[in-house]
DNA sequence: CCGAGATCTTGACGCTGTCAAGCTGCTTGT
DNA sequence: ACAAGCAGCTTGACAGCGTCAAGATCTCGG
């Protein structure tokens, strides 16, 4: 029986993922720079040295809001596809605009979870390829993928090119209006047409 | 005549260039968050708050670096499109290597360039269109527009595809050994073909 | 009922960016 | 030639940050 809401308790009940929900409250509003371990701790209602006996540090409390980031990713990709028809083209657009919406409306969200380098120690809660999303990714790219052609390579290329295009969109190089996702993503259209595989 | 080399006297004499240089220095040796105000100010010998008499703050003083990274990514793109054939295809493929050397080679630089959002007020110092780097892009890009197509949308998709790579390189998708361009970047062949444009 | 351990608090440290005030020495008008 | 003005830099202070050590408090097994 962990589930006590009485806040004037000693323990919190479930600190962890209070702080996380915090985490993620305070990247929507103030951005990468406003995600910090003493204002989640304010947040959660506990003191600024709490989230230390959770995370490993700062690094550890954006890696798991990171993680937390991934799976919210996955299900914007996910409900996009099955939203659509289910011709491998159509689901491949469809993941796509999954990836942008996410991208558009999370952004903050979106630049933590691709903030990470390899070196870093907590790059294994985040790792990409064994992360939740990249699933989505793997299964809409298999019928594109020709025979004795890496999947990966397939799998990059799409990749590449939607998230090259999320960031560019971020950046707001097309202004306010309209985005040309429709005309950018037609060159999916013309993915495993070549033997190019190296 | 500014140019006195004695460091002893009281004004430095090219403060602002040696900030640009240490803080270069300090983002090689240990990434985006060596970069500090105050290091910056104490390899260049000077006091802690001297930096802010010529930068507007921290975020000055990395849109400034930002800058001269741009001018170097510049250069390396333009370098690599002279070395190669001046076929249309080979130089748009001479100026994707050149992108991820830059991207591989300076990777904090890489980083930091990327790492502006449109509403910080120091973007237009960094702004991606109006910058030297934008204009490589365009002019490699141009025999590969269909009439009646917008520009941007050729140039949107080359530099999401090869933004992409880098990205996904850097985070160490490919491991260390030999990185999958020439098959990814295969894609580019396709480029202008379909009257996709919207 | 009591001790062990998990959970959280308190207080301190050094580092960061930023600001206000003052000092220094170049430059320029006369 | 000289003094005023001013740009360049220093000094000192402040709040916020991450992190650590030590202690207080709560929960739970025996």
């Amino acid at each position: 029986m962990t589930g006590h809401k009485d806040r004037s308790r000693h323990h919190h009940g479930d600190l962890r993922s209070a702080l996380i929900d915090a985490g993620v409250a305070l990247l929507r509003e103030g951005g990468l720079a406003a995600l910090t371990l003493r204002k989640c701790a304010a947040r959660a209602g506990v003191s600024h040295a709490a989230p230390a006996h959770h995370f490993d540090g700062i690094d550890g409390l954006r890696a798991a809001i990171a993680a937390e980031g991934f799976l919210r990713f996955e299900r914007y990709m996910r409900e996009a596809i099955a939203q659509g028809q289910q011709t491998p083209s159509d689901r491949m657009h469809s993941m796509c605009h999954g990836y942008l919406a996410f991208a558009r409306e999370e952004p903050a969200l979106y630049d933590l979870i691709f903030s990470f380098r390899p070196n870093s120690p907590h790059m294994q809660q985040t790792d990409v390829e064994a992360g939740p999303a990249y699933g989505v990714l793997r299964e809409t790219c298999a019928p594109f993928v020709p025979a004795g052609t890496d999947p990966r390579v397939i799998e990059t290329q799409v990749w590449a090119l939607v998230h090259g295009l999320a960031m560019l969109t971020l950046s707001g190089r097309f202004g306010e209006g309209p985005q040309p996702d429709k005309a950018v993503l037609g060159l999916l259209d013309h993915i495993g047409q070549d033997p190019a595989a190296g």
